[in-house]
DNA sequence: TCTGCTTCTTGACTTGAGTCAAGGTCTTCG
DNA sequence: CGAAGACCTTGACTCAAGTCAAGAAGCAGA
């Protein structure tokens, strides 16, 4: 795919009633009214449409984004076209954060997984408050933790286990977080198959394994989870 | 492997003289004469022998590391015994910090590749100059985007190159890095399979594959660049 | 220098997962 | 409602890379 050449619709002063809900996140709960109001005069809220390429891989570093709804996917592209899916977000998550500190150009490509609206806010801006503000500091470090762990789990299922086993660890880790047998699948099989590090074959192949051996029940996005200790077992 | 019951040596009272080697580094520059007795005076010297376990992947959480000589790896083990290569840390080099962050016990085992000395730090000896500094905070916030990085690229090669292109691309990196076309492997093939994530058998047929289409020439831990350009292409 | 490790290489074989191609199912919109 | 497109599944085939087993090379200590 190349840069879409179609911008999104960008409001450059995002509404007033946009405030409430940035100070409830964590991260930047510890702002000052000046502050916030800083931030959002120079951050942009942006629309995109389902399919949208918000930047691709390469292109220069403007700055870092905001889910303020929809979802987005970070994602690394073959030359042969296979794509591998690094990281999955949605409402309140922040991306694009890493070139902040390392420099360079945008190490992945981000594409939205459905109408999206992000809120864009400018390199300067945000290196701006994190000076200032220790408390922001600490909540990065917390974030970037986990996304470590995350990629660290996915460089060992990669590495280490099979499609099957990767697939399990997943439904497996799901059901836990939602605490619910029942699972709506939140992307597309194909998403699902680039997130788990494979093709849609592939997968297909896999849920029909789970589900002959009476683990799982499919029904397009819908899974059931029959035996949750086998499943565990199988995530080794 | 299991834990190894054999101590390392430890020094409780790090020696004086170690101090101006610490306040060498980026990440402590910015610590008062009083914080930096404050830390070394909770924090302890660890020699280990080459292949020591530093800690399991599972163990309980107690600090974090710091390399002052010597090689370490942090790796996942498959329950077949297959071994991945998360990170290589060298000399100057902090590891075991993410679960500071993200609570927990220690994701990785740790394993010496030499002789090596460490300087371990307890977790709330960490915490506490941390909050005090917003430099060092900065800095590692530095440290973990780079990390990142690295994890991201991993992720890509495992899941969209072939070994060969893995092994072309450490070896493009590590020649862009020292600068010299002829190179040492800095661990035993088995371990640079570990890292790429194949095993030692694969490694060889790839190192020969190379060097039979002229690429590289091959003498035990030297290798020779022969042609950088078509490496960087294999690198994808 | 000889001996016994550990590390590395090579060959033959197996297999998990990718490719290609065809067809089925679901969804959306005119 | 029907057609077109997106998404998903299935089968047959291929191939990269892992396993197993044997042996070569390098190294360290006696």
């Amino acid at each position: 795919p190349t840069t879409n050449d179609q911008q999104p619709t960008s409001s450059p002063m995002p509404s007033e009633e946009l405030k409430p809900n940035i100070r409830d996140l964590p991260l930047f709960a510890a702002l000052s009214v000046v502050e916030l109001r800083q931030l959002m005069r120079q951050s942009a809220v942006r629309a995109y449409k389902r399919n949208d390429i918000v930047f691709m891989e390469g292109d220069a570093y403007a700055g870092l984004y905001l889910v303020l709804s929809g979802r987005v996917k970070a994602i690394k592209t073959s030359p042969e076209g296979k794509e591998q899916i690094i990281h999955l977000l949605g409402p309140r998550e922040l991306f694009a954060d890493v070139p902040l500190f390392t420099g360079g150009p945008y190490p992945v490509t981000a594409q939205t997984l459905e109408d999206t609206r992000l809120l864009f806010i400018p390199r300067q801006a945000f290196l701006d408050l994190l000076h200032g503000n220790p408390e922001i500091c600490m909540r990065m470090l917390g974030a970037f933790a986990k996304r470590m762990r995350q990629l660290v789990n996915l460089v060992e299922s990669l590495a280490l286990k099979d499609v099957t086993a990767r697939l399990a660890r997943y439904l497996a880790d799901e059901t836990k977080r939602t605490g619910n047998n029942t699972l709506l699948l939140p992307v597309s099989k194909a998403n699902l198959a680039a997130f788990l590090g494979t093709i849609p074959e592939t997968l297909s192949r896999s849920l029909h394994d789970l589900e002959d051996r009476g683990i799982i029940a499919v029904q397009g996005k819908q899974i059931v989870i029959h035996n949750r200790s086998v499943l565990q077992e199988l995530a080794g």
